[in-house]
DNA sequence: TTCCGTCTTTGACCCAGATCAAATGGAACT
DNA sequence: AGTTCCATTTGATCTGGGTCAAAGACGGAA
């Protein structure tokens, strides 16, 4: 049955980087074969987490760097006096901790929104490799520049929309997402509560509840609970046509 | 005389990465002497530009990072309706462009505020050198994660908090900023209008107007004009005690 | 020196969204 | 079925800061 080998088997099917559908949106997109697999020789598969429980919390020492696998977390930072500041949320292929190699300290709690697996990738151990392959090396960077500008994204978003294009911002997103992991990309589960998405989007959790009611008395969403259905995926796009930045412009004045 | 070594002397010191004063700030830092050389023969130092000067655009081609070394430098993106969106200010030691590195274009505005010379590195060679030396490698790693730490920090300042805390957040980054570049932590002069601190803070151009005189009112600020000294910076700490996230934590619930 | 354009300050008013409060509805128990 | 505990919805009210408007104040050009 081969259970000792580094991968898991499981009907014959090795749950591995190469095999993984969430390949082209994680760190061995791009890289050749051979070294994908040296690549996951250092990616160590605990067994799942249960809703609720932290991956890390802040000022936990940084060893590695973490992807969703299946599930969803949330990241978030917490005041003295109790209260949680949601800073993203992270579905499949998403990568979790780049914020802790500045000082090898994590700086925020992460916490599974629902059972979860993630993949671990030893830092170090990533490090080393990616002075050997330049592909990795090139990947990795990608992916932190790519975080720079999805924070980037978001500071615009916060600095200049209302209540309803963040929350049409924020659903959009997730849209996206899932579409690109092959999930509906209209009709889906949120794993996160009204709370959450307050926090996250900068909004008071009854705010999200009104938009939520309103979007539906639109005709733009079905709703309900958790459960959301984009009924007019069209209209949503259009609430935030207006305050998009302008990447197409061509002319320059100084 | 040497003029025509790779590195420019004049009056005997090279402007060199080994001799600079902002080497601690930027990329070579914790690097051998030998590799700082291996670098400093990668980086291009073209003449300053002046005031109101794009360093790039957005949708230009994306071939290297800079480096401030003197003035100050703001990005920003455009709306099609042609308002600015500040994302941010960048003293000397600081790099820009680390979010082009995802597509290899840049996404943003970068507009020298004042008379600026940069240090352009060829992004390429960067990568290359960073194959070869594991410490450059690593030191690339940390400072797209500080940049995305910063970022989250900025992302935590717009969803929670008051227009007094985020000027007051804002005085207390410049201050220590420029302390860490031995420039004066309390005297110091804005290269940036109001208008461009409004934008960068999510906040109006009179809002933060107000707010200055308010401070000086209150004898926490002297501002004249673009210069401002910091009169009473403890005050200025305390204004945003209340909403720093928790990064002491030690126990932990599920 | 005057003129002009831009940046900044100050005042008056108003609204999006926060806050406070209460009712409603599920889900997970016994 | 009933009870408890949350999460969510809905309503009423209030306010921080945006918007509009106008008046300085500086700096550069001629």
């Amino acid at each position: 049955m081969g259970e000792k080998s580094k991968v898991v088997s499981i009907d014959g099917i090795k749950v591995a980087c190469a095999n993984c559908s969430l390949a082209t949106l994680c760190l061995p997109y791009g890289l050749e074969s051979q070294d994908v697999e040296r690549l996951e020789n250092i990616v160590k598969r605990n067994k799942p987490i249960q809703r609720g429980q932290l991956l890390y919390g802040p000022g936990d020492h940084f060893r590695s760097l973490y992807v969703v696998k299946t599930g969803a977390v949330k990241t978030f930072t917490q005041t003295p006096a109790g209260d949680e500041h949601v800073i993203g949320f992270h579905l499949p292929g998403e990568i979790l901790g780049l914020d802790a190699i500045q000082d090898n300290q994590h700086g925020c709690f992460a916490k599974a929104l629902e059972t979860t697996a993630v993949c671990e990738l030893p830092f170090e151990k990533l490090e080393h490799l990616a002075t050997a392959i330049p592909g990795l090396q090139h990947q990795m960077l990608r992916l932190l520049s790519r975080e720079v500008s999805a924070e980037a994204n978001m500071i615009s978003l916060l600095n200049n929309s209302t209540a309803e294009e963040r929350l049409a911002s924020f659903l959009l997103s997730l849209s996206e997402r899932f579409r690109r992991r092959g999930f509906s990309p209209t009709d889906f589960f949120l794993a996160m509560s009204r709370q959450d998405i307050g926090s996250y989007l900068g909004l008071a959790l009854e705010t999200v509840s009104r938009l939520f009611t309103r979007f539906q008395e639109q005709g733009i969403l079905e709703v309900d609970r958790k459960h959301v259905k984009i009924k007019d995926l069209e209209h949503l796009k259009q609430l935030l046509r207006h305050h998009t930045p302008c990447h197409a412009s061509l002319n320059r004045s100084s």
